[in-house]
RNA sequence: GGCAGAGUAGCUCAGGGGUAGAGCAGAGGACUCAUAAGCCUUUGGUCGGGAGUUCAAAUCUCCCCUCUGCCA
């Protein structure tokens, strides 16, 4: 079977990340594990887009060179994916020679297939922004705000890419092919956009205006603007052309391509990725069944509003990070969103979810479970050939939240993953409860039984730790250092059934998985 | 103005033709293995408004209202 290839968006390396990076990061690395885990090779791509205008000024204004300046930037990223546990194959550094060799190529290819042409666009032009204004920038009067600063008229040749020529048949290809965008309705936004442009896409800047950028091949006094550099990372860093362009470490890319999920939010989706990208592949001679699936998620809004740095609203998944723990800001991004809506980002919710959820319900029920089991048989599981109907009850949740669990994960509906996953911890807790292990120690007579709970509450915990464990891989590890099972390599979900543990089990020692945080003002 | 999304319990939201769901918050109770966790019971909603289709509508159709986003 082909691998599973999946990417994110490459984030811009002009500030640092907020909690909407590391939301799709998350949200990626959580399918990227789910897949593997599911019997997928996967080859997860991430990276930054790096060149461009704003980096060259903020660069110049920082008194360092371009790539000082980016490496800096990159490393807050790159750190950030490292402390919360996002695992990729690929690193998509747009900076990257590698990189850069395939996109010259690309722009060779279609200036040879006649794809690119030159042309002299006279217009407005203002100095401070660096940009050209149509008349959206102009004020009701019809003159141009104040800060756009002094606006010249100016004439100057570019490079075009014919994206006219492909409108049609994108049109006509997603029409058929529903599948091309998550969720489906966005496709709408798509066919609306593209009724009635008729546009080219300008692709170059002149090499004065704009040095911080890859040259075009066959035009040294341009550079490549934007597209032709971001979004064909996602062919370069999976081994388009790279015996042509000498590149080495790549992955073979007849193997891995198309992606099967392109990760984006929803405000890259048009025109970028759903007009842009499958017109770009298609001219490269791309067939229909080689274009990529797109996965939209939606934004993560502070209290109803958008968030950003002039309202002060911003959220640093960094220091979330340090109070929740990686995997407690993961459980909480990955729980409180429907993949493709938009929600809410609530302080209240995220101390609720790690208290109550990770904290009382899951936390609470494996060191309750480990404590009884050390108290009253040492630590040390027997099957003892007792069985009855709360037993089998608790066995029936398991059984039946692996392929609900599975389903939900495969239509990226994370939140239902989790909660299928989270019936057997309110099961067990209720079992625990009911069976009152804590009653039948007291009682010699009651042993065989007593044996039969403990085993059912640490191998439903087991089946636990291994279903969560592309969410928080980090505690649901921990917690099957503590069960005293070790998942072995290459274990998949389909190797989940009843009976993990054997005969004479010795569990670990309990330990506070997720200890519970006193906090009693929500944090900003 | 067009398109899309949303409007369901105090809050956050899920569901999407067949007696209204979850979590949190509130109330009451029993228990004690545990991270003052967990369990049981319970209060609470004419599912934005109106009309239609149907034996049956929160769910489908049409109209309208409000919010959000994108586009013009």
């Amino acid at each position: 079977m082909k691998p599973y290839y999946i990417t994110t968006a490459i984030d811009y390396t002009n500030a640092a990340p907020h909690i909407g990076h590391a939301y799709e990061k998350v949200l990626a690395d959580v399918m990227a594990r789910f897949q593997r885990k599911n019997g997928r090779e996967v080859y997860f791509l991430t990276g930054v887009d790096q060149h461009g205008q704003k980096v060259q000024k903020s660069a110049e204004k920082a008194g360092l060179s371009p790539q000082e300046f980016v490496d800096g930037i990159t490393e807050h990223f790159t750190a950030l994916w490292e402390k919360l546990n996002v695992r990729y194959d690929g690193w998509a550094a747009t900076t990257d020679d590698r990189h850069k060799r395939v996109v010259q190529a690309i722009l060779q290819r279609l200036h040879d297939a006649g794809q690119l042409y030159k042309k002299s666009h006279k217009g407005f032009y203002s100095v401070r922004q660096e940009q050209f204004l149509t008349d959206k920038e102009r004020g009701p009067d019809g003159t141009f705000a104040e800060e756009w600063g002094e606006v010249v008229e100016l004439e100057e040749e570019n490079w075009y890419f014919r994206l006219s020529d492909h409108v049609d048949w994108l049109k006509a290809f997603i029409q058929s092919h529903p599948s091309f965008i998550f969720p489906a309705n966005r496709a709408k936004d798509v066919l609306n956009a593209l009724e009635g442009s008729g546009q080219d896409l300008c692709i170059s800047r002149p090499i004065e205006r704009l040095s911080w950028g890859i040259p075009l091949p066959f035009d040294p006094r341009f550079v490549n603007y934007v597209w032709f550099d971001a979004l064909t990372n996602y062919i370069s860093f999976a081994g388009y052309l790279a015996e042509d362009c000498g590149n080495d470490l790549m992955p073979e890319f007849s193997r891995i391509w198309p992606a099967d999920a392109h990760v984006i939010g929803k405000d890259i989706l048009v025109p970028p990725h759903a007009v842009y990208w499958p017109i770009m592949l298609h001219a490269l001679g791309f067939t229909d069944a080689q274009i990529p699936q797109l996965v939209v998620h939606g934004w993560w809004n502070v209290k109803g509003a958008k968030m950003s740095k002039s309202l002060g609203n911003v959220i640093n998944p960094d220091a979330l990070a340090d109070t929740f723990t990686p995997d407690g800001l993961r459980y909480y991004l990955m729980r409180d969103i429907a993949t493709g809506q938009d929600s809410d980002f609530s302080d209240e919710r995220l101390i609720m979810s790690y208290n109550k959820e990770l904290a009382g319900g899951l936390g609470n029920l494996l060191n309750r479970s480990l404590n009884m089991a050390h108290k009253y048989r040492g630590g040390t599981l027997a099957a003892t050939g007792y069985d009855d109907a709360e037993n089998a009850a608790l066995r029936q949740t398991v059984a039946e939240a692996l392929p609900a669990y599975i389903s939900a994960m495969n239509g990226w509906a994370i939140h239902d993953g989790i909660a299928a996953a989270w019936k057997i911890v309110t099961h067990a807790n209720a079992f625990v409860d009911s069976t009152k292990p804590f009653s039948l120690a007291k009682d010699p007579a009651q042993s065989a039984r007593l044996d039969s709970v403990l085993y059912h509450l640490a191998e439903a915990l087991t089946h636990v730790a291994v279903l969560l464990s592309p969410i928080m891989p980090e505690a649901m590890a921990k917690a099957r250092d503590q069960l005293g099972w070790e998942m072995p390599a290459g274990f998949h979900f389909s190797d989940l059934s009843w009976g993990l543990l054997a005969d004479g089990h010795q569990l670990g020692s309990p330990q506070p998985l997720f200890p519970r945080l006193e906090i009693e003002t929500p944090m900003a």
